[in-house]
RNA sequence: GGACGAUUGGCUCAGCGGUAGAGCACCACAUUGACAUUGUGGGGGUCACUGGUUCGAUCCCAGUAUCGUCCACCA
């Protein structure tokens, strides 16, 4: 043996050096040797406000284990690097620089404000980037196309084109999502809906037999109304269809038109209708052919209206309007508060103004119908599918997606216009006519994320990538981003790329919480630094506690404890690999054939076949949870606590060259196995006892069918129960661990020959001495030489307790057997399981009644 | 208002039609032969509630309660 592990473990020492090792590699980028079917992955977006966000952390972690188990199994796998993506998160940390030198943008001009967002963004390098930096690892990303500035562009730019040719891509005055703080369009998913406590205010228009009363939770905006709206079957209204009132305040003549839309049972049955300023209004307004009139501008201060509320803030108009009317005696009915749906922008949390304004729309009626129908076919599949209503009801009820944007950083919008006014988009290799001007704004981010499937194999060229790597296995993310950015790319994809789906699989996992379940946030102080913990425990540790997690689907809680304990697991395989290789463990030569075996060798090797099989089956389904919980119990209970603590005796004769070599390939074959959840330390410690070149592209473990021993696996367990028993007796005798007490076993043959393997573990002295106590187990009697007389009453006491549980025991058992309809329908293996345990109930009655009469009395 | 999920030991969560599980926490003992980032032993749960199906329900069905998340243009 060359190479020995230090004695003590360093996650420090190990990750940093072996992480550059790997990325120098390339084991982070592409291994295209193989000629298996491809399984490709990819990734989301860096997080691009610099600081490593957990969600990511997560989703770096399961697509990193699936792809390390992938490649070793043979397959191609190309991991795609952080895309460079328009973030608006991006814009908002230069934003908020310069709102602390109490400037905005617009202080700053366009070409300057970009500039400045570039700077930002290659000092701070991302996410990713800045994990690789903060390892020392140089880094040469030849695979990044996605960038801003270059491929993306084009595809970008291809893609518009594309769309607006096919009529998938209009331009048109609606109502809109404003935020009168960032000053731009939003789409719906950037609104984020919460109950607020506003006011409703009944309002009286109109006077005498003419006067109608309405409810409106925005006062201010009556300064534009143009009708007031009634249901057409309303009996209160029908007289007054048709006819016009007088809006308090600014004197306007308006209709009262009937409108299927208002709910006769909400309020007073009637409705203001401010075409400009409210959505359904809006729709009202159309249909009736009503006139929109703008009152506020694009800071939500209001505007046009010919009064003294000209010049006010949206909620100081509220306010004065109310005040005003009610000085005129029309407020009929004020609630406050009044508990309400809200809209809220998703970047600021400004208060969203619905605004008519000129904007670029996806109609998104087929390429959704293309999303959905391509997981209602099956030819997609969301994992878990709990989470699959939850993908349809988005897809199946998209309403027309915005996605210009009034903001500088991200693509800009391809589309030039004349000066008649003419509208022309200007394709990747075209020109725009001199003298003409491009559109101002730029795409909604998720307008150019949503490419990311195919954009970063090259699309629109032809590339080898995109034929090989198109469509992706997996894509791995938090079920968060569903309707961001997975529905975007579902639909862009299938309308680029002729309609086949960018993935087989989309797998959701959860988000990442505090150990109380609680989502982690600033202003509660709970959030985790995965860098923090890194450095603390080590990258293995906190992958493994991330992985161990994750359950499909649900959130996981996170705490610092959870990361110390698989710190400790790491340490504790650390010291077993090193105690086992000081004892000789090895890898070298054939294994031996298993009938050749001792039981303890063979049971380990059936346990670690088991143990295989399982652990593959669950990270295919993506149980990364259950997997991870397998590999811990093998390597911590049969491999450390039982197979080890066995082998001992064997070790210490030194006759022990099968065990070795057992050892040494179960070792192997475990390192392979949790190399995903623990990639540096499995690596350290396989090339330290294999003497390989790396593990990241050895071989996945295969189950041998052949090492499974039901035979052994049952020997084992009569052993682990005679040593238990025996640790009991001794525990409860208050005999120290370290003195050895003098003993003999009375034992069956097959048990026999192990009995020095157990006096071993349980520290006896074998030899023929006089007994002055025993205990027994699995129908083996132990007996022992103390020299002071044992604990009766302790004795007795834990009898006792044994007794009761196995009269409970029978007793269960003998009334199932007694239970006709039991006997009739119970299937035949359960039956012979209750058999069973009568039987053993009964025998283990009789012999603990036994050692209770034998027991002297206190 | 819809959709989905949850309710299991102190905490976080698995599980399953056939005698309740894990990790952490807790109690006791022990520095022993790789490991105190340890070992050994132990305590602790009528599996939210009410009905139903079944020989048998924590598990399946129905209802109730509480909680969570997402979606939603009711003024």
């Amino acid at each position: 043996m060359s190479a020995e592990l230090a004695s003590t473990f360093s996650p420090a020492e190990i990750e940093a050096p072996l992480y550059e090792k790997w990325v120098a590699a390339g084991y982070f980028t592409a291994d295209a040797q193989s000629s298996k079917p491809a399984f490709s992955l990819v990734l989301p977006p860096p997080n691009v406000t610099g600081v490593l966000h957990i969600g990511h952390a997560l989703d770096q972690t399961l697509q990193d284990c699936l792809s390390r188990m992938k490649r070793m199994q043979g397959f191609e796998v190309l991991w795609l690097p952080g895309m460079d993506h328009a973030g608006i998160a991006t814009q908002n940390v230069v934003e908020k620089q310069l709102a602390a030198s109490g400037k905005s943008r617009h202080d700053l001009g366009r070409e300057e404000f970009v500039k400045k967002v570039w700077q930002w963004k290659k000092e701070s390098g991302g996410a990713i980037l800045g994990q690789m930096k903060r390892l020392g690892a140089s880094v040469d990303w030849s695979r990044e196309r996605f960038t801003m500035d270059e491929g993306m562009s084009k595809a970008v730019v291809t893609i518009f084109k594309r769309m607006y040719d096919a009529d998938l891509i209009y331009r048109a005055e609606r109502i809109i999502n404003w935020c009168p703080r960032c000053l731009t369009a939003l789409s719906d998913i950037e609104v984020e809906h919460s109950d607020d406590a506003g006011e409703l205010v009944s309002i009286r228009y109109g006077d005498g037999d003419n006067s109608i009363v309405v409810a409106t939770t925005r006062a201010e905006t009556m300064l534009g109304d143009t009708a007031v709206a009634v249901h057409p079957e309303d009996k209160r209204y029908l007289h007054m269809i048709g006819t016009t009132v007088k809006v308090p305040l600014i004197d306007r003549e308006i209709p009262i038109v009937a409108d299927e839309h208002v709910d006769p049972a909400f309020g007073t049955g009637a409705v203001k209708v401010t075409p400009a300023h409210d959505p359904n209004d809006f729709e009202i307004g159309l249909r009736h052919k009503l006139a929109s009139i703008v009152i506020l501008d694009a800071n939500a201060i209001v505007v046009n209206t010919n009064s003294v509320f000209d010049g006010m803030d949206r909620f100081d108009a509220r306010k004065a309007v109310v005040d005003a009317l009610r000085a005129e005696g029309r407020i009929v009915a004020e609630k406050r508060p009044y508990m309400h749906a809200v809209g809220h922008c998703s970047r600021c949390d400004t208060t969203v103004e619905p605004r008519l304004s000129k904007q670029w729309f996806v109609k998104v009626a087929p390429m959704a119908k293309a999303a959905a129908d391509a997981v209602r076919s099956g030819e997609v599949k969301i994992e878990p599918e709990e989470l699959a209503p939850r993908y349809f009801e988005w897809v199946d009820n998209m309403h027309d997606w915005c996605i210009s944007r009034q903001l500088w950083w991200g693509h800009r919008i391809p589309v030039w216009y004349g000066p008649q006014g003419e509208v022309q988009v200007v394709g990747p290799d075209e020109i725009a006519p001199a003298g003409w001007t491009q559109d101002p704004d730029v795409l909604d981010t998720w307008f150019s994320s949503g490419q990311w499937a195919f954009s970063t194999f090259g699309w629109p060229e032809n590339t080898a990538d995109l034929n090989k790597f198109y469509p992706t296995s997996v894509l791995v993310t938090g079920y968060d981003i569903l309707f961001f950015w997975v529905v975007r790319m579902m639909m862009m994809s299938t309308f680029a790329m002729d309609g086949v789906a960018p993935f087989k699989t989309i797998m959701l996992h959860g988000l990442v919480r505090d150990q109380f379940g609680k989502k982690m946030s600033k202003s509660r102080g709970n959030v985790i630094d995965p860098i923090e913990f890194m450095d603390k425990y080590g990258a293995d540790a906190l992958r493994f506690t991330l992985a161990r997690g994750a359950n499909p689907g649900t959130d996981q809680a996170l705490a610092e404890d959870w990361i110390g304990g698989s710190r400790n697991f790491a340490t504790k395989l650390w010291n077993a690999t090193r105690f086992a290789m000081m004892n000789g463990a090895t890898v070298q030569g054939e294994l031996p054939a298993t009938d050749s075996l001792n039981a303890i060798d063979k049971w380990i090797l059936s346990r670690l076949s088991e143990t295989v099989s399982e652990v593959t089956q669950l990270l295919e389904q993506f149980e990364f949870s259950r997997a991870c919980e397998t590999m811990y119990h093998f390597a911590w209970d049969d491999l450390c606590d039982w197979y080890l603590e066995l082998s001992k005796e064997a070790f210490s004769k030194g006759d022990a060259a099968a065990t070795k070599r057992v050892l040494g390939y179960v070792l192997d074959q475990l390192f392979r196995l949790m190399h995903p959840v623990m990639p540096f330390i499995t690596e350290a410690m396989w090339t330290t006892l294999t003497g390989g070149q790396t593990l990241v592209t050895a071989q996945w473990p295969v189950a041998n069918p052949a090492h499974v021993d039901k035979k052994a696996e049952s020997l084992v367990a009569e052993l682990q129960e005679i040593v238990t028993e025996v640790r009991r007796f001794r525990n409860d005798q208050g005999i120290k661990t370290s003195l050895k007490i003098p003993g003999r076993f009375f034992a069956p043959p097959h048990i026999a020959q192990y009995t020095s393997a157990i006096a071993f573990v349980v520290r006896m002295e074998l030899g023929d001495i006089t007994p002055t106590a025993k205990c027994e187990a699995a129908g083996v009697s132990v007996e022992f030489d103390l020299s002071q007389s044992i604990d009766v009453v302790a004795e007795r006491a834990r009898l006792e307790k044994d007794l009761a549980t196995a009269i409970k025991d029978q007793q269960t058992a003998e009334i199932k057997l007694a239970n006709e309809g039991f006997m009739a329908k119970a299937p035949e293996n359960v039956v012979v399981e209750i058999r069973e345990r009568l039987e053993k109930t009964t025998t283990d009655i009789e012999r603990i009644t036994a050692s209770l009469t034998a027991l002297p009395q206190s």
